[in-house]
RNA sequence: GCGCCUGUAGCUCAGUUGGAUAGAGCAACGGACUUCUAAUCCGUAGGUCGGGGGUUCGAAUCCCUCCAGGCGUGCCA
């Protein structure tokens, strides 16, 4: 499936620019224009021929307008200097990309370029040590929403959790527990200096007390392969709770402890090993990182007390996510991991993932207000705010509008007061809103009997207002919308695609009324408004934001 | 010190595989309800794209340099 307006203008442009210029034609773009009068979509081309050829812009784009202005899916066609050609999308093509969506429904933004390919994405897989915080929920929307818009390309997407349940981070946390246990046993003992004080880790104690009779007499020795997985699974399943509140539903969660199990890290190292890139100094094992990238320091995989390295079993994890087959695999991390990126990226080249198969997405860190002033998230004196406190204060739809309104790459001010309020200030509820108009407006058609409407009654050649064709044009582009913030990995594009739509059918409504005693004109408005709505629904459903019928 | 990210309107940010006169939302100011949701809309104003240099037909975008903020720089994860 391909309803993408841009590849059949591409199409038309090779084919008219191959009858004077036979070798293959440099990379153009094909962008959607800035203002009115230069139409819809133009391409650079003629810039890049004029270089190619020794002619002149104007030329270039002359030829390539009195071949192009031809195609029914343009009205007109411009060259504008110095070196632009300007498409006018005609009102036929707009007619049929609506009728496309009415169609087609949310099969209208689906292609088929990712041909069933398997693509794993791995996101938020945060230590169980702890409740999520406010940045996992960045994490978790932007993972969910990059692996909806992967799925729309054919793509055959798995969401995985990989739960770090071995490890030094877990031996203090388990210490921690058996403190917090002590005490409860009336034992004047104080946390360890690097313990988790946490206030979470009591009522854990408290549970296992009660589920296990005789804490008293047990060393951390003994108790700790019990009271480890009591921890863990107690913590996760809180994990679990928050993301599934939050609408993220995993296809596996993947525990480190397996990669030891299933002697998955010696393969590992051994395939390493052959490669001759692992070697011993100071008594421990070594990576030659510096080998893969220059400039990188080796990392130990082996430490002298004979342990494994967390590298270590992350080198493993990856071969095994390369073993499964998957065409592309994609791990979304904090930046407060960025330092680790070369090495792993070393790691996966080493053990054989082609080039591009890996991607590394870092997202920075969240920084909350409220109103104008911040909220410091300090993890260490435990007073973060979690990720449950988010939902509860803001409610799933903002906080997921609000993480993917900006690149992952820029640090987010995330205001807890905007986010909350029921006002056009604030982007989440403007987009519903206009979701919820428009169905108000068809139940009303409904109660009138307009609905449900025989397709060949509708007469689209009555949309003829700027409004309305604005609105056309923007669901018209809505497929090329989706597979570019698709192949990109960038859900952000959408929110911003979801605030035109919304501002562009508050625009019309406010000039337009659907319902009127013209009975053909308010069938051809109900038609567009639908296709409008399922614009807007589908966006909404790519971010795991809801679309409601009333507000 | 070094590495990565960021610096664009009062605020929050798009735009960065070079392309036309740099955009949006919010805030500010001024307007619009005999109406299918005014939870909306319109208009006005707002800029040395952090500074400086360079590359070229053309630079917010590429290169160099400096400044500011964030993150990292573990035999932690």
């Amino acid at each position: 499936m391909n309803n993408s307006t841009k590849d059949l203008i591409r199409n038309f442009i090779k084919e008219a620019a191959g009858k004077f210029f036979p070798s293959r034609l440099p990379p153009f773009k094909i962008d959607v224009a800035k203002k009115k009068e230069w139409g819809d979509l133009s391409t650079n081309l003629p810039f890049l021929l004029a270089g190619k050829t020794g002619n002149s812009p104007e030329v270039m784009g002359k030829n390539l307008v009195s071949l192009l202005s031809k195609e029914k899916i343009f009205s007109r066609v411009d060259f504008a200097a110095p070196g632009f050609i300007n498409f006018f999308l005609s009102s036929s093509h707009l007619k049929e990309s609506l009728k496309k969506i009415i169609k087609e429904k949310d099969n209208y933004t689906r292609f088929s370029l990712g041909k069933k390919r398997p693509v794993q994405v791995e996101f938020v897989s945060a230590n169980p040590t702890g409740p999520l915080h406010v940045g996992h929920g960045r994490a978790a929307a932007l993972g969910d929403a990059i692996a909806n818009s992967l799925s729309k390309l054919d793509f055959k997407v798995e969401r995985e959790y990989y739960v770090n349940n071995v490890g030094g981070q877990i031996k203090r946390l388990v210490r921690s527990v058996w403190v917090r246990i002590r005490q409860l046993e009336g034992e004047n003992i104080n946390l360890p200096e690097d313990g988790y004080r946490g206030e979470y880790l009591i009522d854990i104690a408290k549970s296992f007390k009660e589920k296990t009779k005789d804490t008293k007499e047990s060393s951390l020795e003994d108790i700790f392969p019990s009271l480890s997985q009591f921890v863990i699974g107690k913590i996760l399943s809180e994990i679990k709770d928050d993301l599934d509140e939050f609408g993220v539903r995993y296809d596996r969660w993947f525990f480190e402890s397996e990669i030891y199990e299933n002697n998955q890290l010696s393969e590992a190292l051994s395939f390493l090993k052959e490669k001759g890139l692992i070697y011993e100094k100071n008594g421990a094992l070594w990576f030659k990182t510096s080998a893969v990238i220059e400039g990188e320091e080796d990392r130990v995989l082996k430490r002298k007390n004979g342990e494994y390295t967390y590298f270590a079993s992350d080198i493993a994890y990856h071969l095994n996510k390369l073993k499964r087959g998957f065409h592309k695999v994609i791990d979304i991390w904090g930046a407060d991991h960025i330092g680790y990126v070369p090495r792993i990226k070393a790691a996966a080249r080493a053990i054989g993932y082609p080039e591009e198969a890996l991607k590394i997405i870092i997202y920075q860190l969240v920084t909350l207000k409220r109103g104008g002033k911040r909220i410091s998230a300090s993890t260490r004196k435990g007073e973060f705010i979690s990720l449950k406190e988010l939902l509860q204060e803001v409610g799933k739809d903002a906080a997921r509008f609000f993480f993917l309104s900006r690149s992952a790459d820029s640090h987010l001010d995330f205001d807890l007061e905007l986010a909350k309020k029921q006002t056009p200030e604030n982007p989440v509820f403007y987009v519903q809103y206009a979701h919820a108009r428009i169905c108000s407006i068809l139940r009303k058609a409904k109660e009138k009997g307009f609905i449900p409407f025989p397709e060949h009654k509708v007469d689209l050649d009555l949309l003829e207002s700027p409004e309305e064709r604005d609105l056309m044009c923007l669901i018209a582009l809505l497929p090329d919308q989706v597979k570019e913030a698709s192949l990109a990995l960038e859900p952000h594009h959408l929110t911003g695609y979801a605030k035109n739509i919304a501002s562009a059918f508050h625009y019309f409504y406010t000039r337009h009324r659907v319902i009127s005693k013209n009975e053909k004109l308010t069938l051809a408005r109900l038609f567009l408004i639908e296709g409008v709505r399922i614009a807007i629904q589908d966006i909404m459903g790519i971010l795991g934001i809801s679309a409601p019928e009333k507000m």
